[in-house]
DNA sequence: TAATATTTTTAGACATGTCTAAATTTTTAT
DNA sequence: ATAAAAATTTAGACATGTCTAAAAATATTA
């Protein structure tokens, strides 16, 4: 039906659309993608022919209902995937992205239903992100990033919002997981970085790593 | 390292060397994938570049060490995967075969360890073909074909030696799957078709269908 | 062994998805 | 409001893997 370079164009155009309001800029698919805008405006023109995006050019870009379809069954995929590395075959969550991207592409209804009944049919993945049904609909989540908690509360990690490999070795080693509670101790106003208690000790958290931290008051 | 093409080539390639002596034709490998013996043409000279074949210009075409070793590990890859699509996610043996020819081509060679431990190192896959090892070894089989086997003796389905759906299908029909005990009734000479006795009905076999059945004496 | 048939290769084309460099459009700033 | 900067698109190229039609090599057979 469609390519896997249609799917991770749509995946990316949907994970995009998801942080803003604004339209989707060539310019920002390139960077998500890791490819030339030139080459993006390119494929563009494809999904546009198949009525995947909305698009103008020089506008930006939208999803179609049939495109965001599309994507959101990929996210799907994805995400059980990456589930079941974990869950079943004992992956640490900072391994699993690579071969998950390539799993999403592997063409079959079937087996991506049963793989999800073989899950248990989870809400979440190992990030914690939501993991779209059947239907395409997304579990609830009221989840907060870590650096919009307030000075002196506890909060419980949810989840991530990335898949970025650094990034998940550098919780790991400061032993953040899904579960751990985190006291927000202090703020420094100059470079908006917290001080932190985990597991009885402090530390320094950056605002860019605080704002990939999902989290929920307790 | 290699692209998913140049992996089904090499497969198709092991797979006609195993049932052959004589050096590999480019037509049987365009049956055999079903492409043009032109495409089969251009193909073997990237193969030959890389050094994944013996090849000369009308001569037919050998799977080199490394290529050899490649096809292999594709071969391994894809049986873990029918194994798995079989045992775990309870697919029927006759639906494998597609999606198993997508996952061949995941490249992680840690996935497909842990696979293999979360499977139990099965030695044999759901057609009861033998699945190679790390090191490419391929597990002893004393199974001989069920078109083989002389009048009134009994035998055990052992397993098939293709992954064709409609033969899988037919089988099923027959109520023969790995464990069936086979009795050879009478033998037709005109047509080299066979009686046996299944589940204490009789049935008569094509030659061609038995020529497929592997089974081991009793 | 010479003509014919078959197999294989080459030539030239096409689709996909990528690139760099140049042109165009939009945005920002003076 | 206009010039400069940034973003986007187009033009032209390339790699991969495929195709058909035609040429070349090998095999068959009379």
């Amino acid at each position: 039906m469609y390519t896997s370079a249609e799917e991770n164009y749509l995946k990316a155009i949907l994970t995009i659309q998801l942080g803003t309001k604004n339209k989707v800029s060539t310019n920002s698919i390139a960077v998500e993608l890791g490819t030339s805008p030139a080459s993006v405006s390119d494929m563009l023109k494809k999904l546009l022919d198949k009525k995947l995006i909305k698009y103008q050019k020089y506008k930006g870009v939208s999803l179609s209902r049939k495109g965001k379809a599309k994507a959101v069954s990929v996210l799907r995929k994805h995400r059980l995937w990456e589930t079941f590395l974990v869950e079943k075959l004992k992956f640490n969550w900072s391994e699993v992205h690579n071969i998950a991207e390539q799993l999403e592409h592997i063409r079959s209804e079937e087996l991506i239903d049963r793989l999800d009944s073989f899950l248990g049919y989870p809400a979440f993945d190992p990030h914690g992100e939501p993991i779209p049904d059947k239907n395409g609909e997304m579990p609830i989540t009221d989840t907060i990033l870590l650096s919009s908690v307030p000075i002196n509360l506890s909060v419980k990690v949810m989840g991530v919002n990335t898949d970025n490999r650094i990034f998940l070795e550098y919780l790991d080693r400061l032993k953040i997981r899904i579960g751990s509670i985190i006291k927000i101790l202090s703020k420094i106003d100059f470079d908006e970085s917290i001080q932190v208690l985990i597991n009885k000790k402090k530390y320094q958290i950056s605002n860019k790593t605080a704002s990939h931290i999902l989290v929920k008051k307790i």
